[in-house]
DNA sequence: GTCAAACTACGAGAGATGTCGAACAATCCT
DNA sequence: AGGATTGTTCGACATCTCTCGTAGTTTGAC
């Protein structure tokens, strides 16, 4: 498609609504180590993330499956913007389902780095 | 065996220590119906279970192999008494690692239970 | 229109997972 | 010892998952 489209970006990605969010789902994405990363970083800017900004051991198709995972389960919400896809922790989302659940998985992921020395990532 | 054995049961199962038991592990054990269904019933009743006291709508070997996913990943323990195996949650040692995480999965599958009808178990 | 950048789609492969059924093992009770 | 209860082990099978590489699409910039 290269027709213009009224609202701004042409490709529209499915997300579940927040009713439809499962908390086995949840789980199941955040299972997984390179997504928990993912969302670790996220929820340390605080703001909407770029695919590319991570830096992960993987092919970049690998990174699509993962955010899919994400996105799917309801974790993040992606959007394109030009070229880039960015994406963001739907927090309020979370929150609202299952009150204090993402907080205690932040604190639970950063602790535990901590507990295990931490192999830092090369800075960027 | 046939032995007498010293302290109590003879067979004794494998368990990480706290130390060893990783966020991971735990979100992927508890990313599974069956096995959210044990946790809960464990955490609703507060004390220790017998395998055999959960019916579970799968087979005997399938219920032992979410009971030993549980209890490799940390999340319960397992000690023989009798011909019984009964299983108690870790709580302590889950929250010592993740403060309020436990908690937090267990009020979230409440409260998703009562937000999808809770098809309730026939009672017992 | 062309080119580069950022992702996606598809196909494939190795390995994990959830499930079953049948046979086995350990313990308790009589 | 014999039988009942409880749970395990093993092999099998279908499905899912994570990973890759190659080829393709969409968008922005020149």
């Amino acid at each position: 498609m290269t027709t213009a489209d009224p609202a701004g970006s042409s490709r529209d990605l499915p997300h579940p609504v927040r009713e439809e969010i499962r908390l086995e789902s949840v789980l199941h994405a955040l299972s997984d180590p390179m997504r928990l990363r993912i969302v670790r970083e996220l929820a340390a800017v605080g703001d909407e993330l770029s695919c590319s900004h991570f830096d992960l051991p993987v092919t970049k198709s690998t990174t699509t499956h993962h955010f899919r995972v994400l996105r799917e389960s309801g974790v993040i919400r992606q959007v394109y913007r030009g070229t880039a896809k960015m994406n963001a922790l739907r927090g309020a989302d979370l929150d609202a389902l299952f009150p204090g659940f993402l907080d205690s998985v932040l604190a639970a992921i950063e602790r535990q780095g901590e507990r295990l020395g931490e192999p830092r990532r090369p800075a960027g």
